[in-house]
DNA sequence: TTGATTTATTTCGGCGTCCAAAAAAATGTT
DNA sequence: AACATTTTTTTGGACGCCGAAATAAATCAA
């Protein structure tokens, strides 16, 4: 159903655009900004002098680069976001611990501050708590003003639901049902949301290269266990109730091996660590257990293994990609991508499973739709979870909270304060 | 990334919205058209007025019924979209024909013309002209003229590439790759457009009731082969490529049965009516011909067999079942859809069904994701289709085109034609 | 040095849209 | 007939965008 428009809406949206505008292109002069936007040089002259007396863009000066190039006529006065305007926090959870990214408005990042922290053991209400805690201890020592920060987001491994703002189940943690928006914004007064970490990959995917991810891809995430992003039309797909989806425990054979979840034969129980390192260690996976965290080093050693010649540690590695590629073949059947991008520490093992993978493909879909996904396999980092995390904050800034404007403010006809 | 926005988006914007409203409200008050939309009175009749001396809407003078309720004050004018406004047309395609319904710019439909047509033997490039010329002769019978079309919806069973404007596959046809869109527009000067079966079912279901069905909704569609369609966040999502889902060629089992498509194992070859009837005649399925059409008869006959206590035709069907199940849990795990809809001629031996599926869910899929999911079938009739296609096809003219509004008339403060 | 040229930005006036408030219209009630 | 009530229209103002003209600030050329 449409929604009711008027001059609100007009002055939002363009708003919105600027500002979305400048933090993808970097600097720009009104003119430029004006080509990019589609907006007239006298509409730009009104919403950035808006933007400048609201403290959230600047004219910049030591502009010496661009003032290099020596061109006839009124140079350029470029304009760009104002770093100082606003503060954002990224917050990543891992199983070891829990990552903090502050970031000004600019987008440019302080150094991570690691904290080690033991997820598995903590309780439901404690972790919370525990996290504003830091946030608050970490912020005073950098010296930004709780105040200064509009706006925290989080991301995990597993299912997040970003309407509760609740953890439902990851495997960084024993507990279920973990709040985090609710407690943070309690104790901090600081807006905030929760998503999943392959969601995050995909935001960061698609601030990268828009041409290229930015119509319909599927990121699936290889780790502790697997995940998935989906960007469909151009956007991320958070689904029904805010979760992300589940590809993870997507059945590959009814009755397979045990999966964390409970279930039998989902996805994760043959290609995600835990599945791989069963595989290997114990073909018939009786008594092995499934919640016991894998140690990065220990498949680090499988993967030599495998790469050394070990045939078993091999094999495990050649059916978790034979899953794998089913799983995405479904995925394609069902959702019909345009690319589909593997990513993750998951991801090292790439070779061991690329031909198993293409082989289930292969027999798993047919050719029409095959022919038209492109396939990659993006290099793991744990920053692409905070950049994502970042760029989906700002984004939110920008278009529903700075959009908006200030309140009862006059304005004369250019937009500038009276008062 | 958003979009420019201005007076032009605003007038578009809430042009459709009084439309859109009218359609799905009926006749109604500028007073009531106002509380819906959110639009103040004034503005309701500055854009009424405008959509009146289109001709788009026109006042109700007839409204006995809502007159006769005796009221103080000043009587309400009812407004309603006007009939003669404009002519559409639904073209459904089965295996056995086309069916073609007229209908005017309020939606009401003339009764359907059935035009036998042996589909699965036509000719790729015969078959755009062939209907092209149907639509002239029985546009003509029924008077309408056909510049008053303006807009054509095709809807059939299969993949149909709503970009290219062609029907990719589909078992109605031995062809491939038919041209629809483009010998329509070209020979009938009228636009085109082409979706699924199940897509149009998904817009029936969202136009009976935006609640129930507006969220995240997955329609399975049910019959000579197993289709999908998606509804996200409100809208029906239809693929990358436009394209709908793949659903009945998600693979189910690596080297299951042999598929329509040349692959195996593949949802359909155990849940589309050809993939019943195998399972019910040769259990190993070695000569059985996959792409001879199923006879409805033989499958009401393989139905009454298995209610009347066949084991091997009972089993066919819970075996289908079963697979179905497995598929719907795949489903919900990558999608998490609030609602999952069967539907289609298939749902009619769904009480022979019922517990398999029920089952499959059971063992394919993890307890937090299934509980959340509400299950319904909807009794099939082939009028869903048509008006899931005469829905949409209305939706864009109401947004698309006549949100436009006219060019290049002059009009007063209130939206009046001056000239 | 000075004026012409060029390019960027701002100002001005106009237009389209929405909206609140006042006015008008149309009917019921007393 | 006067008043009350509800719906619709008119009026006048606000906000936003835009084209054109004006202004600003530089380079180029003589």
């Amino acid at each position: 159903m449409l929604k009711k428009a008027n001059s609100d809406l007009v002055r939002r949206q363009n708003r919105g655009l600027v500002l979305e505008t400048l933090r993808h292109h970097g600097p720009l002069a009104r003119i430029s900004l004006g080509h990019q936007t589609g907006l007239s040089p006298a509409s730009i002259t009104s919403i950035s002098g808006q933007l400048i007396d609201e403290g959230l863009i600047h004219t910049i000066t030591e502009d010496e680069d661009a003032a290099a190039e020596t061109k006839r006529g009124r140079p350029q006065t470029r304009l760009s976001l104002n770093p100082g305007a606003t503060n954002v926090l990224a917050i990543s959870i891992y199983v070891d611990g829990v990552e903090m990214v502050f970031a000004d408005f600019s987008g440019t990042t302080r150094p991570p501050v690691m904290l080690r922290l033991d997820t598995y053991a903590i309780s439901k209400d404690d972790f919370g708590p525990r996290i504003a805690h830091e946030i608050r201890y970490h912020a005073k020592k950098l010296g930004l003003p709780l105040a200064s920060i509009k706006r925290i987001g989080v991301a995990v491994q597993g299912v997040a639901d970003s309407i509760k703002g609740e953890i439902s189940w990851s495997p960084a943690f024993r507990a279920r049902d973990i709040p985090v928006v609710e407690p943070l914004q309690r104790l901090l007064d600081i807006p905030c949301s929760i998503a999943n970490n392959a969601n995050m990959i995909a935001e960061a995917l698609i601030a990268t290269d828009r041409n290229r991810y930015g119509g319909t891809t599927a990121v699936v995430f290889m780790g502790h266990g697997i995940g998935l992003g989906l960007i469909l039309d151009g956007a991320v797909y958070s689904g029904a109730t805010g979760r992300a989806a589940e590809f993870g425990h997507m059945n590959h054979i009814p009755d397979g091996p045990l999966c964390r979840c409970g279930r039998n034969g989902c996805l994760e129980a043959f290609s995600a660590d835990y599945g791989i390192m069963r595989m290997a260690n114990d073909r018939r996976g009786t008594d092995f257990d499934v919640h016991a965290p894998v140690q990065d080093s220990d498949m680090r050693e499988l993967e030599m293994a495998a790469e050394g010649g070990d045939t078993v540690a091999l094999n495990a590695f050649v059916r978790a990609g034979e899953v794998l590629g089913f799983g995405i073949a479904r995925l394609i059947a069902l959702i019909n991508p345009q690319r589909v991008v593997l990513a993750g520490p998951g991801t090292r093992a790439y070779g061991l499973m690329k031909d198993s993978i293409g082989e289930a493909l292969r027999r798993g879909l047919v050719h029409d739709l095959r022919k038209n996904v492109e396939f990659e396999v993006v290099p793991y980092g744990k920053d692409m979870i905070t950049t994502g995390t970042l760029v989906e904050t700002l984004r939110h800034l920008d278009r529903d909270v700075f959009a908006m404007g200030p309140r009862g403010v006059v304005m004369d006809f250019a937009g500038r304060k009276i008062a």
